[in-house]
DNA sequence: CTATCTTTGTGCACGCGTTCACAAAGACAT
DNA sequence: ATGTCTTTGTGAACGCGTGCACAAAGATAG
């Protein structure tokens, strides 16, 4: 830039749409691979490309940062990787805590992909007295009587809930009254917090009915462009009507058969 | 090719919004909830709250099912459950396999809410020969040479990917091309999959990057309210300017020191 | 049957995010 | 210096999703 302009357009810095956050990681991902094979620049189509977004996008992203692109060149790879880890806030250290260590937990902890950009598991807590000392992933697990020191001590911020969902409520409202802001829930449970906390939530579940939703209607059109019988959801109606008026359902648990007048 | 077509109008069926898709699945599992509870009824305003949304989205999101509740009174719980799990395709068999049966994999394999709705692992498959036969989650993994047939022999249409990122790509193809239309992405990469295969990803390092993002946010706003040091990033700059025209990245790998001119 | 009360279903307006399309900016060659 | 060529940065239009606010529908009581 001829005037060097390294100053924020005043109130733009607050205004950074959550979509564009939500695309930041993937283009430093992106850049960090150009990087590790030496990369000195990339110009937005083929940084979109590799991050599989729209350029238009891209470049309409990187402008909420400032702008850091050179016409007719495109993008420093290294300098734009910095400054996606600062506007991020990765340059600093972000210690979490894994409550729950069960399965996923446990998986948790062990997983690579944590530890790479900022974020150091410094604590897993467990209900269960008989893993209190275990270690997993190199971490001795502790109990979650002593849940409040645990974060406190560690100054934790950002919590992560894989315990069983009756058990979610209850853990996250003790993360909360111990200092925690942010919170990745991966149980399958709404989680109601104060004003001022964050939490995202990741449900496999979930991910798996959209996919069969969309699966199933990719059969249906398939059976009807082939002239077969169409499975079509909405055609095949002939829904279960009232049985009685007390009805439950049966022991098997999902598929029942009421309806009202 | 990325480009893809544009004549996609994103839900082109019964005109569902993809919005109101990924609601669905917690709307069923609030109205699950209350079924074992044996509720015959709710109102629009109780099932919101107990999925955490607003009454006037879930209303409006019912409306694009039909007309199932009854003014004055609310929806039945039993019929609406019905209604909700035909449409997300839930009230048949969903074989599903596990491709890449390391930490995570293992633990989505044993992982039980899993099973609960439809969803069935029906494989298990990794590249390491030494894995072949041993059983997780009561299910003897199979070798990613037969994946061709697997696929086949059980009438898999999803896919779940838990393989290094190296490795997802190819696993993907592989998949996409044994028939598999629905892949649920747990590799922090980049998927490209022909048109008329669904991708959804989840990926853990990009939610702990948002959540640090907000935090940092936060963290910034506080100090300044205390009257404190901003700790604004857009505030603090002092960015790494030109070091070498050449210059790399030193081996950690995440703070880069180098600019354009 | 009429009146009242509750709750649904939806028309409408608004804001966010996406995409197009292009002028401006800079690199590079002559 | 001038011209050409590449690529950014962004104004503007568009479409989707959200939430308000209310009329219509039905239950319920008298």
């Amino acid at each position: 830039m001829a005037t060097g302009r390294t100053h924020r357009p005043a109130t733009r810095s607050r205004g950074i749409p959550e979509a564009t956050v939500a695309r930041l990681p993937l283009y430093l991902r992106a850049l960090t691979a150009l990087s590790e094979r030496s990369v000195p620049t990339v110009s937005s189509e083929e940084l979109a490309a590799a991050a599989g977004v729209n350029s238009a996008k891209l470049r309409k992203d990187f402008s909420y940062l400032g702008s850091y692109g050179t016409r007719g060149v495109g993008y420093d790879v290294e300098y734009l990787v910095y400054q996606i880890s600062r506007e991020l806030g990765l340059t600093q250290d972000w210690p979490v805590a894994i409550v729950g260590i069960g399965n996923l937990g446990a998986a948790l902890a062990n997983y690579g992909g944590f530890a790479s950009r900022g974020f150091r598991v410094a604590a897993l807590i467990d209900a269960d007295p008989a893993m209190a000392g275990t270690p997993v992933a190199g971490i001795a697990v502790q109990h979650t009587d002593d849940l409040d020191r645990i974060i406190s001590d560690n100054g934790v911020s950002i919590g992560v809930i894989t315990t069983p969902p009756g058990a979610a409520q209850q853990v996250c409202d003790r993360l909360v009254a111990a200092g925690v802001t942010s919170i990745l829930n991966f149980a399958p449970t709404v989680l109601s917090v104060p004003d001022g906390v964050d939490v995202r939530k990741v449900d496999l579940s979930i991910e798996l009915q959209i996919l069969a939703f969309h699966e199933q209607r990719k059969a249906g059109e398939e059976a009807a462009a082939d002239g077969r019988t169409a499975v079509d959801p909405d055609t095949e109606e002939a829904p279960p009507m009232r049985a009685t008026p007390a009805g439950r359902k049966g022991p098997d648990g999902d598929m029942p058969a009421v309806m009202p007048a």
